[in-house]
DNA sequence: CCCGGTAAACTTTTT
DNA sequence: GTTTACCGGG
């Protein structure tokens, strides 16, 4: 049976708490709340707990503002996912305010530079390169400067360039340090930025950081936007990075309207940059400012919460914090110990069964992990099973192949410039334009001083090349001056005319893997896309101010799809369970919560297992993905996992020994018949099968036997400790690594290696 | 230029 | 196990 700990809809509760205050604004909300709703102007901090019923407060603390006079047009209010945008401005349209601008910080600066980019030479209907393009245009670069792209992946040097952006850095920093990627960033940074310049292209991190440069440089133009928005409001500001408060100083400088929400125990962006310090130097910078703690715990069980609050106490970086709730008990948590990855998400269908049958709706019911690709055995199961899901995140449609290709097919109509997306189509589908060919091209287009879409567009300048290549260039050259007009009636008339002078759909469906049957479906799905983009009423843009030009056409509908997330596409039909990584399931709450591969280089990630702020972090993702239950939550960890190809043993994560014993018990199945080992470590429950000293003794080179396998050798080490792995290639051949601690190894005797 | 093969590397997390 | 890079024959 269910337990009802939601307070939500108990008037009861909230005519005693309502006090002096009778107002339908301030009802059900408690004595904190009610203060930080009715909070006037200068600075305000709301520090707030996990299901303290955050939205709750900053939506009603919208309609206040807006009952109490100030325009709905003057409120800005900053996101950081779009999901958490989108619903934020449901809520707050739900109150009357239609034109309370509502937005991720990208969305934002995106809109904000599309109007006034041009101040920075920026032409408006630049284009939004995602990492993929970024890349591709740092490839490109490598190239012309000479950089080995076999020793240094793209991919890496625009991380790095990323990360610098992010923290208001530039490549002289001391941090960059000196390694073969710092070299390359310092010789490529200026190049990029030229470059991205040259094509009218900004990157993610290019939409906030050239806003600010401009809010900087401009000042009339900052003090146009400080004045339209009078009121701003920042949810999730522990996961704010260097630019972003920046940008909130420069839009709201002290002691402006200025109100920031957020939990440091749920900061869990370092890696793009947040700073938790910036919650410290808000109370330095908007001094004096009201700063009110929500710390009454509304939505999940006492015993959830109870899991929860042992775990991220393990923290040492941490302000302290409690967290009370009223709500029962409820049921403990689950612990699932499975053999392998496929007996976990075996459990996972049978609890998910267990609920149903009990009459759970299934999108009261989310499967979280720490990283995508552990989606994958769980969604086989959940397919087999007939168990209706859905992936949140992960591949994106829009960075589809085929959606991708054509998506550049509309940005080379819009912005002329961007040969990033000329050089990916020029060639798809195939029309003899190779690569010798589009150098040639652009050989031409850089002693003309021209881009390669206005090279393709004057047959005066396809000399270069001949046959096969020139004919299809041609082709190319009027398949674009005909999409060029059809987008005058709008996107749909665009990729149609696109999809019919190029056939690229007979391209896309034989590229002979499995997927061509589900390409044709992508793309029809983008062209409903479109059409209802075109469809919509230019008011359906939260974001447009009264008066302002409705953002339509194809540079509008490019900018609205560059900075989507898959997250946000629409409900499908019907409640399915949903299948998300913990960070995309912030801000999410869930009546039963199972969490995925619990296991030792999972989760926590391997990657910050050395690392102790790193590991805080991983703590603290585990206290998110805990606190987003409402009723029940079952843990799971498989003792084998196929990890990059290679069967991997694994150790239970350590949070399981930083949960309270009596807060969880263990998920027993019936169709299980087999029992794991009797002799069980306590700590990990698992067999320990290698002492510590022979542990000691295994080293490169060693001989060693497994029951399964047989006789190896060791080919490698890794870590230390507990979290000792070793990688032995057995006699027949096979691979395999281990930790050594559980896996079962014996030492043979040195065979005279 | 294009397609097929095989080798190699690789999996955090998101706007 | 999966995706990408590179190479050689049509």
């Amino acid at each position: 049976m269910p337990v009802q700990c939601n307070a939500v809809e108990v008037p009861a509760v909230a005519s005693m708490l309502r006090g002096s205050m009778s107002d339908p604004i301030y009802d059900d909300l408690n004595e904190q709340q009610q203060s930080a709703v009715a909070h006037g102007s200068g600075p305000m901090m709301v520090l707030a707990g996990a299901g303290s019923g955050k939205t709750r407060v900053v939506t009603r603390r919208i309609a206040r503002l807006l009952r109490d006079g100030t325009p709905s047009g003057a409120i800005l209010a900053m996101t950081f996912t779009n999901k958490a945008a989108g619903e934020m401005a449901h809520r707050v349209q739900q109150l009357g305010g239609d034109y309370v601008r509502v937005a991720t910080f990208h969305s934002a600066c995106a809109r904000f530079l599309r109007r006034d980019g041009h101040h920075l030479g920026y032409p408006s209907d630049y284009s939004i390169y995602d990492v993929q393009d970024r890349d591709t245009l740092i490839k490109e670069l490598m190239a012309e400067h000479g950089v080995r792209s076999s020793q240094i992946k793209p991919a890496a040097i625009g991380n790095v360039i990323s990360r610098l952006k992010n923290a208001a850095l530039a490549p002289d920093t001391t941090a960059l340090g000196d390694d073969d990627i710092a070299q390359a960033v310092r010789k490529l940074w200026t190049p990029y930025h030229e470059r991205m310049k040259q094509v009218g292209a900004m990157d993610f991190d290019d939409l906030l950081l050239v806003f600010l440069q401009l809010l900087r440089e401009f000042p009339a133009v900052a003090e146009r936007y400080r004045e339209r928005f009078r009121y701003l409001l920042v949810d999730e500001f522990q996961d704010t990075n260097r630019v972003q408060y920046d940008l909130m100083k420069r839009l709201c400088p002290p002691p402006g309207n200025l109100c920031v929400v957020g939990d440091p125990d749920q900061s869990i962006y370092s890696f793009r940059g947040a700073e938790v310090r910036n919650i410290l130097e808000f109370e330095r910078d908007y001094d004096p400012c009201t700063i009110v703690r929500l710390e009454q715990n509304y939505r999940s069980t006492a015993t959830i919460l109870r899991a929860a609050e042992n775990v991220i106490a393990n923290n040492r970086q941490r302000l302290d914090k409690r967290l009370r709730t009223d709500n029962p008990d409820g049921d403990q948590l689950r612990r699932f110990r499975a053999a392998t990855a496929t007996e976990e998400s075996a459990a996972i269908v049978d609890r998910i069964a267990e609920l149903r049958d009990d009459g759970v709706e299934l999108d009261q019911i989310a499967v979280f992990y720490r990283a995508h690709w552990l989606s994958r055995a769980i969604e086989q199961s959940l397919k087999t099973a007939g168990v209706p899901y859905t992936i949140v995140g992960g591949q994106t449609f829009f960075e589809r192949r085929e959606i991708k290709d054509l998506l550049a097919y509309l940005r080379v109509l819009v912005n002329p410039l961007d040969d990033v997306s000329m050089a990916r189509i020029v060639n798809v589908p195939p029309r003899g334009i190779g690569k010798t060919s589009l150098e040639k091209l652009r050989q031409v287009a850089f002693s003309e001083g021209m881009s390669l879409r206005e090279v393709v567009a004057d047959p005066a300048l396809h000399g270069a090349l001949t046959g096969k290549g020139r004919k299809g260039l041609a082709e190319l050259a009027d398949a674009l001056e005909r999409a060029r007009v059809a987008a005058g009636y709008g996107v749909h008339a665009a990729l149609e005319v696109i999809l019919k002078t190029t056939g690229y759909v007979q391209h896309a469906t034989t590229f002979g893997d499995a997927e061509d049957s589900t390409r044709e479906d992508n793309i029809k799905e983008l062209i409903s896309d479109a059409i209802e983009f075109d469809d919509a009423e230019p008011e359906d843009d939260p974001f447009a101010a009264p008066g302002e030009e409705p953002q339509a056409g194809v540079a509008g509908y490019l900018q609205h799809v560059a900075l989507l997330t898959s997250a946000d596409s629409g409900e499908g039909d019907g409640p399915v369970v949903q299948l998300m990584t913990v960070h995309a399931a912030k801000g999410l709450e869930f009546d039963h919560v199972m969490i995925a591969g619990l296991e030792e280089g999972v989760f926590p990630s391997f990657r910050s297992i050395d690392d102790a702020d790193a590991l805080e972090e991983e703590r603290r993702l585990c206290y998110v993905a805990l606190t987003r239950a409402r009723v029940t939550a079952m843990l799971s960890h498989a003792r084998e996992r196929m990890v990059a190809g290679s069967l991997d043993s694994m150790r239970p994560s350590r949070f399981f020994k930083e949960l309270p014993k009596d807060c969880i018990a263990d998920y027993a199945p019936t169709w299980r018949r087999y029992e794991l080992d009797d002799d069980v470590d306590h700590d990990t429950g698992w067999t320990v099968t290698m002492d510590p000293e022979q542990l000691a003794n295994v080293r490169v080179g060693v001989r060693v036997r497994h029951q399964e396998y047989g006789s190896g050798q060791v080919t490698r080490l890794a870590g230390r400790g507990i979290s000792a792995r070793a990688v032995v290639r057995f006699d027949d051949g096979r691979e395999r690594e281990f930790v050594l601690e559980y896996a079962g190894l014996d030492l043979l005797e040195d065979s005279g290696f």
